[in-house]
This record gives C-alpha cells, structure tokens and sequence, in this order.
DNA sequence: CCCTAATACTTTAAGCTTGAAATAAAATCC
DNA sequence: GGATTTTATTTCAAGCTTAAAGTATTAGGG
C-alpha cells in the first residue's frame, strides 16, 4: 500500500483513529461503572465543572463537551438528582443559568479522576515522551486549521 | 509545561484526542443528515456490510463497530424496515443471523460513502504524507500493544 | 445419550443524544 | 421606547446505546 493517495489515506486514518477511540471509551465506561458506579457523561460534566473552580454556563459546559444543550441539560439534571452537582440563575443576565458541584460533587470526583487518570495511564502506557511529542504536533496541526473539527 | 510527567502528558493527549473525534463526527452526522438523510450509526453498520462483500454475522458487526449485540440488533432492524439490509438465517448453526446489504442498500451506501470520504478528505486536508506516516506509527503502536483499546 | 456449559442473538429498561420547537430575556433597530 | 431579532436555556420526540435478562441452539463431559 505504499502508493496510496491522500484521500485514502485519510479515511483510513480516520478509521483507525474512531476506533481507537471508541475502544478507550468502552473501556474507561466499564472501569467507571465498576469501580465509581458512574457513567462517561456524568464524569465528563463533573470534570468541566471541576476544571472551571466555579459555576459554569449551561452552554459554556455543552461547548466545552462537542454536545447539545438539551444534553447538557439532561446530565446536569442527572447529577442534580444525586446532589453531585447544583443550578445557580445567573446574577446579571436573566437568562443565564450557572451550573457548579457541590461538596460531596467535588469530594466524589476527585476520586472518581485520580482513578480515572491512573487508568488512562494505563491504557496508553506504550506511548512515551517521544510518540506524545508527535502526537502534539498532529493534534495541533489538525486544532489550528481554520475548520477544525474541535471548533 | 516542558516537565510535565508521563501520566498527566497521556491524560491530556487522550482528552485531546477524544475532542478531535467527537468533533470530526459530529461534522460527519451533519454531512451525513443534510446530504444523505442518514445517521452516523446507519452509515457504519452498511460500511461494514459493504466491506465484507457478503453476508456477515450479528455478532461480527457488533465486534467490528465495537458496540453491544443489542445495539447491532436494533440498527439492522431499522435499516431492514428501510429496505437498505435484510437477514439471513445462518446455514450451518441455527443461532446464526446473517446481515447483508440489499441492492438498494449496496446504492445507496455508494452514494453515500464516496461523499463521506471527501468530506473526511476535506476535514483532514491539513495532514499530509508525513503525518500520516507519523499517525500510523503511533497507531500501530497503541494496536499492537496486549491490551490494545481497539481489541 | 443427557446434563451442563457455552455461544448467538433478541428483548427490555434505563440512560444518552440529537435536532427542532418552545419559552424567556436581552440586544438592536428604527 | 416599541417591534424585531438574537441569545440562553428547556422541553420534546425520536433514535442511539448499554447492561442485563431471556430464548434458542450447539458443544462438551460424564
């Protein structure tokens, strides 16, 4: 296959790449619902309240996570629910609703993470310094194109 | 960040890259749904039929998309309602359904997969030889490892 | 052979996700 | 400053997805 052209070539990095990803998610998915009975998008909305030291715009959380608003809606519902996370209204603009976890939410998940990253650390124990650096470099080539599929 | 350690380097890149993915599908479903009226789901399960040029397992679509046998189940079950895949009783076991592209489903699916390849052409465009060799590599190495994510 | 275990698939309940419509508030424009 | 448009969020219907339980069939071990 040495002389494959371009567009081949990118659709099948794609590929390999989707199910890459797809692999890692199915595996830390199980890792969380066994060891910290939680799920990837519950986690991940914790997380980018957890990054943020503070409340969080509804939209700001569904940008930040590639979803739809009335999926940010639905998680942080979730999480309301368990008392993990809780709404503020926005003070100047009306509109606005604030998300932020609670104490038990930010106890929770900071355990929930240590795991979490001793786990991805794990699944990508065979890349060191080296294969990061060019990964960097990829990712960053592929983040700073004008239509980037990370926005 | 020039002394960042390993475990919080592969964090990141993970992170990164699972924002990459999301976002590139995401532009995927929307090409897909404007352009084709179909879902990225519909659109993988024919890919893979379409591979195989033939009849193919339950269960080896759902291994080969990574996702559970019930939801293998439920996409054929709508494709079929579309005419676009019909069953097969296995001939040998008895336990086996066979899944295959109808005529219809094997045009519609080239229609669509050609489009589906130029837009990942598209949104790839900034990588050229170079980085795809340095991709590959990189893959290579994270398939070939014993508890490889992609299985 | 028959019993048990393993395999292939489907069904089900619950949760996730999207896109579009609905609601409400703020900003813009005569 | 009242009408229109834009922005922020929620609601809704439909489809996607998983994990677990259920059904049917085959394989293996006395």
């Amino acid at each position: 296959m040495r002389d494959t052209d371009l567009p081949t070539r990118r659709l099948r990095t794609w590929l390999r790449l989707l199910r890459l990803t797809r692999g890692t998610e199915n595996r830390l998915r199980e890792y969380l619902r066994v060891n910290h009975d939680t799920t990837l998008p519950r986690f991940d909305v914790m997380a980018a309240l957890h990054r943020a030291h503070g409340p969080v715009k509804m939209s700001d959380v569904s940008r930040q996570l590639l979803v739809s608003n009335g999926n940010a809606t639905a998680v942080v519902e979730r999480l309301e629910k368990e008392a993990l996370a809780a709404r503020v209204p926005g003070e100047g603009d009306r509109r606005v609703v604030l998300v932020a976890l609670t104490e038990k939410g930010r106890a929770v998940f900071e355990a929930q993470a240590a795991d979490h990253k001793a786990e991805v650390d794990r699944l990508f124990s065979m890349l060191g310094h080296e294969e990061l650096n060019a990964l960097r470099d990829i990712l960053h080539r592929v983040e700073e194109a004008g239509d980037a599929p990370t926005g």
